[in-house]
Formats: structure tokens, sequence, C-alpha cells
DNA sequence: TCTGGGGTCCTAGGACCC
DNA sequence: TCTGGGGTCCTAGGACCC
């Protein structure tokens, strides 16, 4: 019966805050001269659309279209693609992130483009108040923000839909906090952009006559939960002026971790496997150490491409135990290695591969195992010497014998832009 | 020819135990 | 002809997010 929802604190106010055509926005930052002009990121490996810039949505281009239906509006309308450039993005989001903790109390990070505010007991026009946070946003980064500001996420998150519908008549905020006002906006959003509603849900709903936010709110959370599942009770109670998902602080360390990448041409042999799950194993190491976890469970997997014909589809994967869990990456590679070696079949095309760590432990305080076969020696001292090489030469300074030498593992890469805030070289040149 | 990567939470169903 | 039931743990898969 629970849904774990509380009745609303009084006065508790939510707000969300999210960068306007995110990974476009923070190329725009360093290539002032995409600013205005049709723009797309694509996804690593130049496979589809992953942000395009209100200009290039006006040519019609979507979200995960891929690249190659482009080509005509890249020719006729100048349209301008750029490569995922993640270094970049990570760089901005931490200046955004900033910026925005410097206007209000309290701020958790949702996303790399996203963050929750909470606005209670703050004094003043909430409306001001967003618009606040969007000028300081703007002011120290270069990023355009929109502000949706409410009773709870779910709320808060519409109302920052509704900033982006209305973009000039809102200026990007919306603050709706009287219950009255919202159910307006209920009724006119559709059920899709409520957060948490994906496709296969507006789906469902559909069959079940729901297609607006309000007839959502409107449902039997009872009904839906036996439906729907508890997830989306909890929306629906949110939707109803309740809170149901806690504001957030500061999340622990990651409980699963992955590194997988598709190939940007077919592979057909083993070695060329081995070699990308070294160098997914070398990495995930890597982000174990800097998190102070170690894995104790792990899974690789390798696909061949989801659009190949039937009989010539394999999904295969296997996972191992650690007894005494590691973050060394020759014995973690060991391990990728020999399950590597048992799912690999010849005479497949393989498209895809990785690694997921699907068990994490705390480098300090779990228990050992008293079978457990003992550490290497010099374990830690000879990971840390790596990476601080690493850290301070770039990724890759050092590396082990079967790590790829090319980092990009041959992924294609067609439409750099410049490497501003990590390659002194390229650093931008204010005259 | 060419269609991302990295997370989260929840649930169903099988294995196993007593 | 009869053929338990309930708990726990694990895994796979579904659904979501950005």
């Amino acid at each position: 019966m629970d849904a774990s929802q509380t009745d609303l604190t009084p006065g508790e106010i939510i707000g969300h805050v999210d960068c306007h055509s995110a990974y476009v926005s923070m190329h725009r930052v360093f290539e002032p001269k995409l600013i205005g002009k049709p723009v797309c990121v694509l996804s690593s490996n130049d496979g589809a659309v992953v942000s395009r810039s209100d200009e290039a949505k006006r040519l019609g281009v979507k979200i995960s279209q891929p690249a190659f239906e482009l080509r005509d509006l890249v020719d006729r309308h100048g349209l301008i693609l750029r490569s995922s450039n993640f270094p970049l993005y990570d760089c901005c989001s931490n200046r955004v992130m900033k910026a925005i903790s410097e206007c209000v109390p309290e701020m958790a990070v949702h996303s790399v483009d996203e963050a929750w505010v909470r606005l209670s007991g703050m004094r003043g026009n909430l409306e001001e108040i967003g618009r606040q946070i969007q000028a300081s946003v703007l002011k120290k980064t270069g990023i355009p923000t929109g502000v949706g500001i409410s009773r709870n996420k779910t709320t808060a998150k519409l109302c920052n839909w509704a900033s982006k519908k209305w973009k000039v008549k809102t200026g990007s905020v919306v603050a709706l906090i009287e219950r009255e006002r919202f159910e307006k906006l209920l009724d006119y959003a559709p059920a899709s952009e409520v957060w948490g509603i994906g496709a296969r849900l507006t789906e469902h709903l559909s069959a079940l006559n729901i297609t607006t936010a309000g007839q959502l709110s409107r449902a039997d959370p009872t009904f839906i939960r036996k439906h729907l599942g508890v997830t989306v009770e909890r929306t629906v109670h949110e939707l109803n002026w309740r809170q149901c998902f806690g504001f957030g602080e500061a999340p622990g360390p990651r409980k699963t971790l992955a590194s997988t990448r598709s190939f940007g041409r077919r592979i057909r042999d083993l070695h060329s496997l081995e070699v990308a799950i070294c160098f997914h194993s070398a990495k995930l190491c890597l982000k174990l150490r800097k998190q102070g976890s170690l894995a104790s469970a792990v899974r690789v997997f390798i696909n061949t491409s989801v659009f190949a014909t039937i009989d010539a589809r394999q999904n295969k994967s296997a996972g191992a135990v650690f007894i005494r869990p590691t973050s060394d990456t020759r014995e973690f590679t060991e391990a990728a290695i020999l399950l590597l070696r048992g799912i690999y079949r010849d005479g497949f095309d393989w498209a895809k591969a990785g690694i997921i760590v699907t068990e994490t432990v705390s480098e300090t305080g779990y228990i050992r195992d008293i079978f457990a076969p003992p550490e290497r020696p010099k374990s830690a001292q000879l990971m840390k010497t790596i990476d601080t090489i690493n850290r301070l030469g770039g990724p890759g300074t050092v590396r082990f014998g079967r790590e790829p030498a090319n980092r990009q593992l041959g992924v294609k890469h067609e439409f750099p832009s410049p490497k501003a805030t990590t390659s002194w070289g390229e650093i931008i040149n204010v005259k």
C-alpha cells in the first residue's frame, strides 16, 4: 500500500535547472562561430544525433537520428556536425554546477546538464530567483539554461518542460507553487512529458485512455501500481502534490560501473576482442580506484549488431565473482580475458564489447574471506604510480602490454572540435 | 556501408533450502 | 493415485533517465 510518499513538507520548494541543448551549447562556448547556426553533436562513432540546436530542430533533425541520414541537410542547409567531446562536457558541467551552487543554499547534481535546487525558505519572488540563477550561470559559463520551480521533483521538471515549450513568453523560467495554476499545466501537458514516463509506458497508458498528465494525476494509484509498478504509482502521487522522491544529497560511490564501446568496424577475431577487453579493463580499474572501490563481481559481454539478420545475431556474456575483491588492473584483466575466451565464437561479425562491474565493495571496511588468496605484493603502490603518471602525462602514457596503443579503439571521429580545455596547443585565443 | 554509453530501480522466475 | 509451502538469493530482463 505504502509507496513511501509523505505529505508535502510545508513550504517545500524544489527547482530543476537544465542546460539548453547542452552539448551544442558547450561547443558554442569555445567555437562562437557556431552560435545561431544549425548544429548537431553526434554520439561516439559518429553514429547518431545526441544533441541539436534549435536551428537544427527547425530543419527537422531528430534526437537519435542516424548520422548518415543528415548528409543532405549538411550539403543543402549548412547543417554543422561535431563529434562528441566528453572531456569538454565534463569541464563545462563542473563550471555550470559550481555557478548554480553559488546561487542557492542547497543543490544536488542530477546529470551532466541538470541539477536540483532546494529553494525552501528563500525570500523573494521565486520566478525572480529562477532568473537570477539563469543569468548567473550564463554570465559565468556562457551556457543558457531553463528553470522549473514547484513543490517536488516531478512537478518542477514539468514546469521546466513548460519553460521550453513557451520559451519566448516565459524567458525559460516557470514557477508554479499553487495547485490551481499547476493543474492547468497538467491538463495541457502530454503524459509522455512527465518524468519517468517513457515510450513504453506512454503506450500502456494510452491503451488505458490516459494521454495527458492531468489524466495520469487522476488515475487510481492502486490500479496503477498493480498494472504499471510502484515507480509509476509514486509519479501519480507526486503529480498530486505529494513528495515520493527525496531531494537526493550527494550520492555514494557507484554500485555498478561499466565500460563498453561499439567498434568502428566489425571484428571477426579473438585477438582484436582481447585488445578491446584489456582497454575496458584498464579504464574500469582506474574508475574503481578513483572512487575507492574494489570489484567483487564482473561480467564481460560481446554483441553483434542489433541490425544484423536474426541468424547472424549473437549476444554472449559471462560473469565471475572475485573471492578477494580487486582493483588491480593485472588481476582484473586476467579474469576478464578468461571470461571472454569462454564466450567467444568464430564466424560472427562482432560489433560491440564491454565489461560491467556488477558489484563493488569499499576499499576499506569489507570483510575478507579467510580462504582468499593473498594480495599481490605492492599492488596498491604500483597502481598508484601508474595512475599518477597517467594523470600527469595524459591517459595511456604508461599501460600494460596488451592494452591498445590507439586509445580510440578504431572509433570514428570525423568532426572533431578544438580540445580547448585539455590541450595547451588548442587553448582558445582571445584577441 | 553507417544507428551511443553509462547509469538507476524494479520485477519475475528459477534454484535452493528447510 | 498421491506429488507442500514459504522464504531467500540470484539473474535476466524491462523500463526509465540523460
